[in-house]
DNA sequence: TGCCAGGCCGGGT
DNA sequence: ACCCGGCATGGC
């Protein structure tokens, strides 16, 4: 549908205007930006500040230290949650990382990103979205990252079906917006600000809602 | 005080 | 091809 780009800005701008820049990622590097995103899954964001803090006061957060302390790695992401699962999923990533790469991020610039997010899929315990945040927001890549408020605000509103899945979902940003890395992140980072809403659901009818005066 | 966070996997139907 | 339980901590 021809409208839907507009509609996909209209709401971007509506959203921008209610809360502003987010800065995303928060984070000091690429590699931080990794593992939070792996810490992060279904964890609050406040949670994984509490790891990613005891792993730099370790003094481990770059690639080849925090794989020769691995068996640091449970204590130190505790706070996470999930913690026994998350460090089988950063020993696996730590392990893809090095091996082929060195842990260094200047050896995977050359790599395509359709051929990168299809081996960052590959590792058990990154999906999706784990590896579009990475490929977005650790490696700058154009690569739209959906979420959960993202399935949620579009099919309340009726842009997609609810069995829409997540590549169907992203392929509808990528067809509808300007291939614009930081459009991509800037979007993303504020449907996640908009599902700390009060509104969980982002109810069509909820009149506090910033989308509100969109559809109605 | 329960509920729920910036998911993903594996097993069962 | 879906559906569901499990995974764990800390904040509001």
């Amino acid at each position: 549908m021809a409208g839907d780009s507009e509609l996909l800005m209209d709401i971007y701008q509506k959203l921008f205007d209610t809360y502003g820049s987010q800065h995303w990622w928060p984070g000091d590097s690429p590699f931080e930006v990794m593992v939070g995103a792996i810490l992060t899954q279904n964890t609050n964001w406040q949670n994984v500040e509490k790891a990613l803090r005891n792993i730099k006061d370790a003094d481990l957060l770059e690639p080849m230290a925090l794989f020769k302390n691995r068996v640091k790695i449970p204590e130190l992401i505790k706070p996470s949650g999930f913690y026994r699962l998350k460090t089988e999923r950063l020993i696996a990533f730590l392990k893809y990382y090095i091996e082929k790469y060195q842990g260094e991020i200047e050896n995977l610039k050359h790599k395509k990103t359709e051929d990168l997010r299809g081996e960052l899929l590959a590792i058990s315990g990154i999906g999706p979205e784990t590896a579009d945040s990475i490929l977005l927001y650790a490696l700058n890549r154009p690569v739209f990252v959906v979420d959960t408020y993202t399935r949620r605000v579009l099919s309340r509103h009726k842009m997609i079906g609810n069995n829409a899945n997540y590549d169907e979902i992203q392929k509808f940003f990528h067809d509808n917006l300007p291939d614009n890395t930081q459009l991509y992140n800037e979007y993303h980072a504020l449907i996640v600000r908009l599902g700390k809403h009060r509104c969980k659901k982002n109810e069509p009818d909820c009149h506090s809602c910033p989308l509100y005066s969109i559809f109605n």
